[in-house]
DNA sequence: ACCTTCGCTGACCATTTGGTCAAACCATTT
DNA sequence: AAATGGTTTGACCAAATGGTCAGCGAAGGT
């Protein structure tokens, strides 16, 4: 009773290729099959219409996304340390994961989100808000932050080829960029951390 | 010889609307035409073919970009200002502009870089540059302050959705947040090029 | 009044594409 | 070896879609 077959696992290796590369509107089913090296009939088998198929896609893509959002969960006070980790971990997979993907497909059809089970809190959020309860961190606007955080990390990526473009790298030049480039992200959000003055929430 | 005809410039808009909703391959060429009020021949007998009058679109919005970002040639010495000035300007412009579409288009078909004429030279980076010849600008990574600046400005607009949902903003909230946004991103980027420690080129 | 030109359209066409189905295939059981 | 049940596929279908074309009507020139 394993719960994936062989065949079913090329097809969804398949599918999230093209489904990224190409977007829901873009792929095609015969081609989808044709990288799984299958017969389009058997798609329909295992996943009965493109609509399916993609919304597997899509949530499997978003879930692993919430996975590494979710890892703000034990209480070290360190949250300098805590952060640095946090950003390397969280850059690394984002370099390995389209994000474009789930922006292009939810602005599509913003339905992909409202039929999803709404995480009850952001780990990020809870976590230095507990710190600030405690008086170990300045009263800096959490949401900025988190804004900020987000931004820095994120953009980089999906903004690569016209980046690549603008700044004159070719693409190893550019990955030696973004080797050191969650660093550098660490370094500024402490500092915008440490030396913000007072704020109160927006 | 108006450059314009009347119901060009509507099918220019039903276009524009309907290319950045939903996609090269997501738009209809009869969608289009309902948008314009005009019959779908009309479309082909003013823009030959769908790749054509996307090519214009694309092109159109491309250039705005462009001419928005080259807003860098006078040599006023308050960098502080003129950056403050710079990024309220571009935030303005990038509410009222869609970039997912821009990002969509060239990662779906890199080719529409590739055609387009090189800028030489980008405005910000010689600015600055000069600035720092003259030794009134401390030696900083140019680069990792171009794309901090692009990150912090766009990656709020494109995935707003999701920050929405997760911050739990409804729309006037997260409008009033980004209100104020272009300012904290102008305190934080002045920030952090005041206080870097000595940097070399990556 | 007639002709020409230009803007515009309904009807139509060829191709693409998601989806279906009966039949073939194959491993396992009896 | 025959029956069984899950898997796979070639052939096919209906709908959607980009694109074409002959022709209609209005405006302007003669």
């Amino acid at each position: 009773m394993s719960s994936v077959t062989d065949s079913e696992q090329k097809i969804l290796d398949a599918a999230k290729k093209i489904f990224e590369a190409s977007g829901y509107n873009g792929a095609r089913m015969q081609q989808i099959a044709d990288e799984a090296g299958i017969s389009k009939a058997s798609l329909h088998y295992y996943f009965r219409s493109k609509e399916n198929l993609f919304e597997r896609i899509f949530s499997e893509t978003m879930e692993e996304f919430m996975k590494v959002l979710s890892t703000w969960e034990d209480d070290t006070e360190d949250w300098e340390l805590k952060l640095r980790v946090f950003l390397v971990e969280f850059f690394k997979f984002l370099r390995t994961n389209s994000l474009l993907f789930i922006l292009r497909e939810i602005n599509r059809n913003p339905d992909l989100l409202a039929n999803r089970p709404k995480k009850k809190k952001v780990g990020f959020m809870n976590y230095f808000e507990r710190l600030q309860e405690k008086g170990i961190l300045k009263q800096v606007d959490l949401q900025l932050v988190y804004v900020f955080m987000h931004s820095l990390c994120s953009y980089p990526l999906i903004n690569q080829i016209i980046f690549k473009r603008t700044l004159k790298m070719d693409q190893a030049a550019f990955d030696a960029f973004l080797e050191h480039y969650p660093q550098h992200v660490a370094d500024f959000l402490i500092l915008s951390i440490k030396h913000s003055n007072k704020k109160t929430k927006i």
